[in-house]
DNA sequence: GTGAAAGCGCTAACAC
DNA sequence: GTGTTAGCGCTTTCAC
């Protein structure tokens, strides 16, 4: 640790010195530490006169506080841990990316965690978060394992559970049932006077969500007379190149098909390919929906139909959501956002 | 705050207690707190008997270390700020979860930050940076504000910088050389016998990257004799209608144009599926050449021929450097590590 | 509205 | 190898 030299005294020890503390502040202004403490949490509380001569000192001085000071003292920290499968996905992504411009006007930071489908990961990811003792924990999905469950319930950090809703939420939850997007999708397609219905699945084992579109979409299908639906699935992570593989593979098995869900859009961009490769007709031949609404579904060709989920809205929600639950720094309180989804009715259907 | 109830007198005051210190480990396996926090930072110095008592306390307890007291201690926190133009972007969201990945195995966690293409708001997620003392800081290219560039000499924090090559780095970079790869893109174009070039661009004001590929693009087709090259761009951020929109306006402008280079594959993809509708044949009448090898891009008909950015090595020799500087907890070290890029030749050109 | 005092839970010399 | 001793820089009662 060097110590980058002032025009001072050498330190006589090998001492890290954080610059300017808050002292130094208080010094500057000729007001008490606890004055700029208070001015820096509830400016309103302070006298004009020290809040000026506050403000110039910190300027002065080019303080930046020590959060984790602060975050000893208060027993709480200004980080929020947001926790997804991975942010690799474009739809987590979103939502990271929203939360952390929301929760950043607020000056709240984000401590981010992958658990690449992994409930055991999950549990680490929390156990280091909570180390951090973060003003809320954000999960993704519904799902966790008892362990999570345990220490989140002791631990009295305000919980947010995101893209998911079906069953009991710890405590927050915002997103939509992916039960219904499955009921959406199979009720389209078989309003397009399309019977026999594939849902063409990647990793459902894993993606939990995934399964109840597709789930929802069996159920739904399965109400139509003369119907028939099948799923085919792969256990790679999605993507076109999968997309493409498993709609040969249904050709093969079901080659009386005429409409297709995909579990996201990827797959179905994959679909559209291999289907102009194969010359079979979208939406002729083959209807196809997809799940996303991802930045390029609606350029394609044929332009894809889909759902699009508001990971945009599920971010401001679940950011709103923390910043109210903080405010009044109060209990727990159960809420859920149902965000709903929309349909979006394009060329391939 | 509510103070979970364990079988324990009522706390007299409304104290909210950590719920398990170091001191109860301590003096539950019957050690000082200063055993305990060896045994936590450097195991191997704390003999054998006494790691197991340790051991043991610990999981009894279920001990969550406070890393806000430790890094106030220490001066020097377990976070690594991560900061990137956004998450959206498909490029530093891979390296974001690699990076994430590679420093949790040493407990180490990311702090994120999105700049949106703004030197403003980097500065400013800097500062918050450093209020928490972080292990180390990661940044995206090497244009920064001179207040960052001051804030970040002065704080002796690891500086990575990720991304980019060309300019000096504060202190360590990895990355590539942009302008390599707009050169590489031409040199392919032009071996195809295209000489009317175009490279379509997106937002390359902000993106300070995709600028530098088609300054190197535009370089290299120069060279050639009888070629022409153009840029054709747009404001807006890049994605496939963006390139659907500009393949019309080449085709207007320069109707002639038989090599096309884009700033991503999401252009690219856009410009698949223009030509497409148009009737236009690649690679015959048409090459196209994309940047990033998106999910979509070996899928896509026809496959697309494009350059590969080692997104995961970038995060994985990042996390390398940024482990050892904290291992050897030394001095500044410049080090710049070229990852290179690949050109992937497939059936657009 | 402001200040004094008492920690928050841990690390890091240093002594043993 | 282990324990003792000081803080790290801030928040938070509680007086005034």
């Amino acid at each position: 640790m060097v110590d980058t030299q002032r025009s001072a005294k050498p330190t006589r020890k090998r001492r890290k010195m954080q610059r300017v503390t808050m002292m130094d502040v208080a010094a500057r202004a000729e007001v008490s530490p606890s004055t700029v403490s208070l001015y820096l949490r509830k400016p309103d509380a302070v006298s004009a006169s020290a809040s000026e001569a506050i403000a110039k000192s910190i300027e002065a001085l080019n303080y930046v506080p020590n959060l984790m000071a602060g975050g000893l003292a208060a027993a709480s920290s200004r980080a929020v841990s947001i926790i997804v499968p991975s942010v690799r996905n474009a739809f987590f992504a979103e939502t990271v990316a929203t939360m952390q411009a929301e929760l950043g006007k607020e000056r709240l930071q984000v401590l981010l965690g992958h658990t690449e489908y992994s409930e055991r990961e999950e549990e680490n990811l929390v156990r280091m978060a909570l180390s951090w003792a973060p003003a809320a924990i954000v999960l993704t999905g519904l799902s966790h394992s008892n362990a999570t469950r345990r220490l989140l319930r002791e631990s009295s950090v305000p919980v947010v559970e995101i893209w998911e809703l079906g069953s009991e939420p710890i405590e927050m939850a915002v997103g939509f049932h992916h039960q219904q997007v499955g009921h959406s999708m199979a009720a389209h397609l078989v309003q397009r006077n399309r019977r026999n219905l594939v849902f063409l699945g990647a990793r459902l084992q894993e993606d939990k969500r995934a399964a109840h579109r597709a789930e929802g979409f069996v159920e739904e299908a399965r109400k139509t007379s003369g119907a028939t639906v099948e799923i085919i699935q792969h256990p790679a992570p999605s993507s076109a190149e999968v997309g493409a593989m498993l709609l040969g593979e249904t050709m093969r098995k079901f080659p009386q098909v005429d409409g297709i869900a995909c579990s996201n859009d990827h797959m179905a961009l994959g679909v559209i390919f291999e289907c102009q490769r194969l010359g079979i007709n979208i939406p002729g031949q083959l209807s196809v929906i997809g799940f996303g609404d991802l930045s390029f579904s609606a350029a394609s060709n044929p332009s894809l139909t889909t759902i699009r989920p508001p990971g945009d809205l599920i971010g401001t929600e679940a950011a709103r959501l923390i910043l109210e639950r903080i405010a009044d720094s109060g209990e727990r309180k159960p809420t859920v956002i149902d965000t709903r989804f929309t349909l979006l009715h394009r060329q391939s259907s």
